[in-house]
RNA sequence: GGGCAGGUGGCGGAACGGGUAGACGCGCCAGAUUUAGGGUCUGGUGCCGCGAGGCGUGAGGGUUCGAGUCCCUCCCUGCCCA
């Protein structure tokens, strides 16, 4: 096809210099050819001089915030990425000509993991690198039209913003929710340091090739857990977030409620804590496992044992590092000889070190019941272990022994002493509860959810505001840099020797940063060299939005109250999870000290799908099936590429790229310039009706589109907004209107749809509805109400079945009743046939929709 | 293995409270435009059938005057978690 870009030769040129041209096209004139890169430079151009998109432009009107999650910018944009800020501007421009002040921003999630890594890579510093990849972002974003306030622009990788995230370490520092714990991470014993489970491939470094092993470090936490409970129930409120969030949240959190058993180590004082949600079978236990690096096992396993435990311990520490993400390791363990007493019975039970225990979760250690547990079971087949049945089905045949599988439903105790004969639900109230009274336990609740590590052995990050003196703090427990001192900005280094991407944390090579005086004593000290996890900056950005350039505090309250929280936030499904809840944990901190009143960051959420290439495959250079957002907008047009997203489906849902499709896209804008330019001389026409006849039509064509477009906005539909409009074109093109009314009812129409389209292509609607003239953007214009008294229907279709299948369609006034509409239908001749000879039983009508005979 | 989402023409998708299945677009076919191609315009386009008509929303069953939509059984695909 031939597409819009180079205007045609006939164009006027530009005038010799020196030429003084005064007005050289008369407004009123509308250029026949439609060209997307004359007009969408002209209305970027004119927007941004305006400050249409500044928040704070309407006071006293009703506020909006409006979100996308922010990008990492990686170099350049393609539509892959686009999806996400089009879904915001469409909703924003709506809310905008709908009256709103919104407060519609935009920044950079610049630190982290990508850019030091390209950074090892070209041996340019990450800051350099970033810089350009900013602006070119900032570039396409322009050129898509997007609607961002950019006063408020921010990037974390600026001092002056990670001086907040520093500042809120601080702070949950002194309100206890930061930590210093031992982790596991994966070790390279080749590079000297730990490495993310990306770098691991088949249990070997994917720099060194040195096989992992799983080591327990220092790092910084962040009690998140204390507010697992919170969280969970604060999801109960956000009833207009996607229940599949919601849902992922839950599990995620992974509350279950149940008790904790204390098993006595015989002859030892220590005892074994175990978590169990099913203590009605606690009868039922013939052993203890243990995870194999369990810190327990350092005391109670005897002396003949350990080095088998050890090498046990260690064995499985490779093979956890090993471990793909998606697979089962064969269940695996040794019997640590020590033994504990069994809290009911007295019984003594061998302890066990497995592998299907995990020292991270719960207490680290289980009561087996290989009976009435799958994993249990299992095990206890393969080391020969005991298995004692306890739990018998409530009704039905009671269990054949020996078994074959385990038993895992509830049911009613049996050999479980004073609890024989009980339900099972009962029954794990009362051993429950027998085991608080006796002091070994009690009931209890466990979450899966983790607490969160921040640390990072990286350059390229938020540095860690805390300072190491072996004089004030022999315990190395780490003193808080004073506030007055942040920030603690990130040095100037020699990347070629710095980021090398092996050894220690590159922070660590550089003395003048390590080096410093300790607040205290003003003696000599050092630097914590880590660095925070970026999930950090991306848990408060939102709210530096408010007030981007404060030094004092990350924001005002009195801002805070007039935004917060975020009305329509907009990402990926895949932050579901970690970025959701580190950002709702984070606002229910921010409110608990006060900074903000809401405990949540966000009312509305909207998960946005992802766009593939024309292949199917995930938009990727990998692939190389990407579709870059310069150049499709200058083969297309903004506009082209902004409508072809929208239309292609519904938001959530995943679409795939074609170049075929906008092109269709380009078509359909074409057909709205054509039919403005045809009516154009219509524009300055003034007259007030009567409308009648075909007039009458394209008034109610354009006002019954009004309302379904206005009603598709409002459920997100803009898909299906978009065919509305394409089908009300359809209809007006052909039209040539032959007396007054019908051109101003068209020139009505062509005003209605540049109105409609504008939030989807708001350059082409600007220009039209400027050529029809309007002195001022359709931003302030107001939106558009249809006219009620055209939305009514004079005629109305029903559809006539017969037996249930359609046999014809008749069409009635619009008030008429069941009787008339019968009476239609028999005298039709595609139904009388169906009729006749037979006998009527039923008739079912369903008022404004269709009739149905039911004959026999 | 568990959880979630989803299976509708050649394709993307419509069908919002059970009521004309396939809106709109892409692609394709035919015709027009003083006859290359492209563009534009007109018409057609679920399948079978010359036709009247019949059949059609992953498969099978059910509820109903009527089911893409509700219920049961099963199959398949994608995503997340283990």
């Amino acid at each position: 096809m031939r597409l819009p870009g180079r205007p045609p030769a006939r164009r006027k040129s530009t005038p010799p210099p020196g030429v003084l041209v005064l007005c050289p096209i008369p407004r009123s004139v509308m250029n026949e050819r439609y060209d997307p890169a004359a007009i969408e430079a002209k209305w970027q151009e004119r927007w941004e001089r305006e400050g249409i998109f500044r928040a704070g432009r309407r006071e006293g009107s009703p506020r909006k915030y409006i979100l996308e999650m922010f990008p990492y910018p990686s170099g350049d944009m393609h539509m892959g990425h686009v999806r996400n800020y089009l879904i915001g501007d469409v909703l924003t421009r709506l809310h905008i000509a709908r009256g709103y002040d919104v407060l519609h921003p935009m920044g950079w999630d610049a630190l982290g993991l990508p850019a030091e890594n390209a950074a090892i890579k070209d041996k340019r510093h990450p800051a350099e690198r970033t810089a350009e990849n900013i602006r070119r972002f900032k570039e396409e974003m322009k050129r898509l039209g997007l609607s961002y306030d950019w006063t408020r622009e921010i990037d974390t990788s600026d001092p002056q913003t990670y001086k907040w995230s520093q500042w809120f370490f601080l702070k949950f520092r002194e309100r206890g929710l930061v930590y210093r714990r031992k982790a596991h991470v994966n070790w390279c014993p080749g590079c000297k340091t730990a490495i993310a489970n990306e770098q691991v491939k088949d249990g070997l470094c994917e720099r060194s090739g040195d096989v992992v092993e799983r080591r327990l470090m220092p790092e910084w936490a962040i009690r998140i857990t204390k507010y697992s409970e919170r969280l969970l129930q604060g999801l109960d409120q956000l009833t207009e977030w996607p229940e599949e969030v919601r849902k992922k949240q839950r599990n995620w959190i992974g509350k279950s409620e149940g008790a904790t058993l204390f098993f006595q180590v015989k002859d030892r004082p220590e005892r074994i804590e175990v978590f169990t949600t099913r203590a009605d079978t606690v009868f039922g236990c013939t052993y203890v496992v243990v995870a194999p690096d369990h810190p327990i096992l350092e005391s109670i396993v005897p002396p003949e044992r350990r080095d088998a435990v050890e090498a046990f311990a260690l064995d499985q520490a490779r093979k956890a590092a090993r471990k793909r993400h998606d697979e089962e390791l064969p269940k695996e363990g040794i019997d640590t000889g020590a033994k504990v007493i069994h809290p009911f019975t007295g019984e003594i039970l061998p302890v066990w070190a497995a592998n299907f225990v995990v020292s991270d979760y719960g207490t680290g250690a289980v009561m087996c019941v290989p009976a009435h547990d799958e994993r249990d079971f299992e095990f206890a087949q393969v080391y020969g272990l005991p298995i004692r049945v306890v739990i018998q089905p409530a009704e039905g045949e009671p269990l054949a022994e020996p078994l074959s599988a385990a038993f895992t439903e509830d049911g009613v105790l049996t050999a479980s002493g004073p609890y024989t004969g009980m339900r099972s639900a009962e029954a794990r109230e009362a051993i429950a509860g027998a085991a608080k009274e006796g002091g070994f336990g009690g009931p209890s609740v466990s979450y899966r959810q983790r607490d969160w590590g921040i640390s990072r052995q990286r350059y390229w990050g938020t540095p860690i505001p805390i300072v190491y003196c072996e004089r004030c703090d022999p315990e190395g427990e780490g003193i808080s840099v004073p506030y007055e001192d942040l920030p603690v900005e990130l040095p100037p280094i020699d990347v070629a020797k710095v980021l090398t991407g092996t050894g220690e944390p590159p922070l660590a090579k550089v003395p003048e940063f390590v080096n410093t005086t300790c607040p205290r004593c003003g003696g000599p000290a050092r630097r914590e060299v880590e660095t925070m996890d970026t999930f950090v900056d991306s848990s408060w950005y939102f709210a530096r939005y408010l007030d981007p350039h404060n030094e004092e505090l990350p924001f005002r309250r009195e801002l805070a109250d007039q935004w917060l929280p975020v009305d329509i936030y907009i990402g990926g499904p895949e932050h579901s999870t970690m970025h959701l809840l580190y950002f709702r944990f984070w606002t229910m901190v921010m409110q608990e000290m006060g900074l903000c009143a809401e405990p949540e960051p966000v009312r509305r959420l909207i998960n946005q799908g992802i766009v593939n290439g024309p292949d199917g495959r995930k938009m990727s250079k990998r692939w190389g099936n990407v579709a870059g957002a310069r150049e499709i907008c200058e083969k297309y047009g903004a506009d082209a590429a902004r409508t072809f997203v929208m239309f292609a489906g519904p938001p959530e849902k995943d679409i795939d790229w074609s170049n075929e499709k906008v092109e269709g896209c380009v078509r359909f804008l074409q057909r709205i310039w054509k039919l403005a330019h045809q009516n154009h001389a219509s524009a300055a026409l003034k007259y007030e009706g009567p409308f009648e006849g075909r007039a009458l039509e394209i008034r109610r064509a354009a006002h019954r589109t009004l309302k379904r477009v206005g009603d598709d906005y409002d459920r997100l539909s803009m898909n299906t907004a978009v065919a509305r409009m394409m089908e009300l074109v359809n209809f007006l093109l052909p039209i040539e209107a032959e007396n007054d009314a019908e051109r101003a009812a068209l020139a009505e129409a062509v005003r209605l749809l540049a109105a409609m389209i504008a939030p989807v292509a708001p350059h082409i609607a600007e220009e039209i509805s400027e050529a029809y003239g309007a002195e001022r953007s359709l931003l302030d214009q107001g939106w558009p109400t249809p006219d009620p008294a055209l939305l009514v229907e004079e005629r109305r279709r029903y559809v006539i079945q017969v037996n249930g299948k359609l046999r014809g369609e008749v069409e009635v006034p619009a008030d008429a009743g069941e009787a008339e509409v019968r009476e239609v239908a028999e005298r039709d001749d595609k139904i009388r046939p169906h009729l006749e000879g037979k006998t009527i039983r039923k008739v079912v009508f369903v008022p404004n929709r269709l009739m149905n005979f039911v004959v026999s």
